[in-house]
DNA sequence: GCTCCTCCCATTGTATACAACCTAGCGAGA
DNA sequence: TCTCGCTAGGTTGTATACAATGGGAGGAGC
């Protein structure tokens, strides 16, 4: 049998276009408009409206009444907000999982902490498909604290929190240097786990949190400034 | 036609099928028939569909693929889950609170704790009245205060997580006993915030989250055993 | 009696037709 | 020139028709 949900137009429609905004296809504030969008992914209007709705409810459109979809924009004030919710999600995540994280999941951290370092990786890869490799990396590393918590809701709240299209863009932006600090703190929060330090754990991961935070922006204001 | 209605439809539905599952109307894992209530609310199913995507992203109702919506039931364990998510945002939210909130919603705060306390309410309410009073009071209360931290999305974020057919409930169940040690924590959560006592905000918060944790949980149990 | 199979119907998923609405653009009058 | 109002085109909101799915009743075979 397979695990496989059979995957209605509507939810295929949604996970398309999700990656589409996530990954910065469409830019900020572009209208989304639903014509357009069902002849280009060969469904009707139908399951577009759909996917649109649940596209609200996870924050990433905006629709207003009679006037339709929008790429939803994220101001600096935005990012402020949504990185002190991380902080304190993805903390409680950490302090909960100390106390519950299983073996295998700790290995996969390590894991992932060491190939996020360049060990244990010996692929060519292009710059893009670093990129891309690093942003799956690491939501798989964080993902597995979140779910670690063992709280399903705590769980979906970070997923929903973590997933703006910035989280994308933030990758191409940082230096060697900001890696450096990031592996460090993949490292300190591992080993925090594993103590099982519930404590240190979620300080940790709260500071890691910050450091994102403001690089990302020091980043976007020198972006604005270009 | 009354004048002034601008809302669409499915929001008008959407409201409608929330407060009917907030308030009990509907059973926990009753099936939600789209030809039904698209008869019942005099709309075609289109509405209705749209209005159940946007209760499953609210955690309302459950859709499984080709087979349905229903209100979605929660276990004890669910309960356990979303009060503990409760503590960790409303507390946050209490700490940001305590040095943001203004001299009008602190008075506000006041005036609805002594109310809820049955001060300055001299108007005879049937019990299914008061109830209905104070979950609307207490909602308030601690809408206030989710406001008064300054981020709109913790805000949200605390509203669908409060958000759940029990909160109507348990009301039921309180006796006087259980609404003097939550009067008494509203007042505690008031003085922590005009004080601008951020720790002790986010303190004294959890604790009340705490005790109303407690309290369904025991009421859960012997409600099952009865 | 038990199992399996098939068909049927209730219900959901999608497409399309139509109504309501918003906005841009033009023109008339002050 | 500026403002107001009107119309037209484009887009969203809703209704309805049709296709697809799933589960259950009932019968055939053993």
């Amino acid at each position: 049998m397979k695990k496989g949900e059979r995957k209605s137009g509507s939810s295929r429609v949604f996970e398309t276009l999700r990656r589409s905004i996530l990954e910065g296809e469409y830019a900020p504030n572009a209208r989304l408009i639903e014509e357009q969008l069902a002849e280009r992914l060969r469904v009707s209007r139908t399951p577009i409206r759909q996917a649109l709705t649940m596209l609200e409810a996870e924050g990433l459109v905006e629709i207003e009444p009679n006037k339709g979809a929008a790429v939803r924009s994220f101001s600096v004030d935005d990012v402020w907000e949504i990185y002190d919710l991380r902080a304190v999600l993805e903390g409680h995540a950490a302090r909960r999982a100390a106390t519950r994280i299983g073996r295998d999941e700790l290995d996969r951290l390590w894991g992932l902490a060491r190939e996020m370092e360049g060990k244990d990786r010996d692929e060519f890869l292009s710059h893009e498909e670093e990129i891309r490799w690093l942003v799956g990396a690491n939501g798989e590393f964080h993902g597995i604290v979140a779910a670690a918590g063992r709280n399903p809701r705590l769980e979906q709240l970070i997923q929903r929190t973590v997933q703006v299209p910035l989280v994308f863009k933030a990758f191409y932006w940082y230096t060697p240097h900001e890696h450096v600090i990031s592996n460090h703190y993949h490292r300190q929060i591992a080993g925090a786990l594993e103590a099982g330090d519930a404590e240190r754990a979620e300080i940790v991961m709260r500071e890691h949190v910050y450091e994102g935070r403001d690089f990302v922006i020091r980043a976007l204001r020198e972006d604005m400034d270009a």
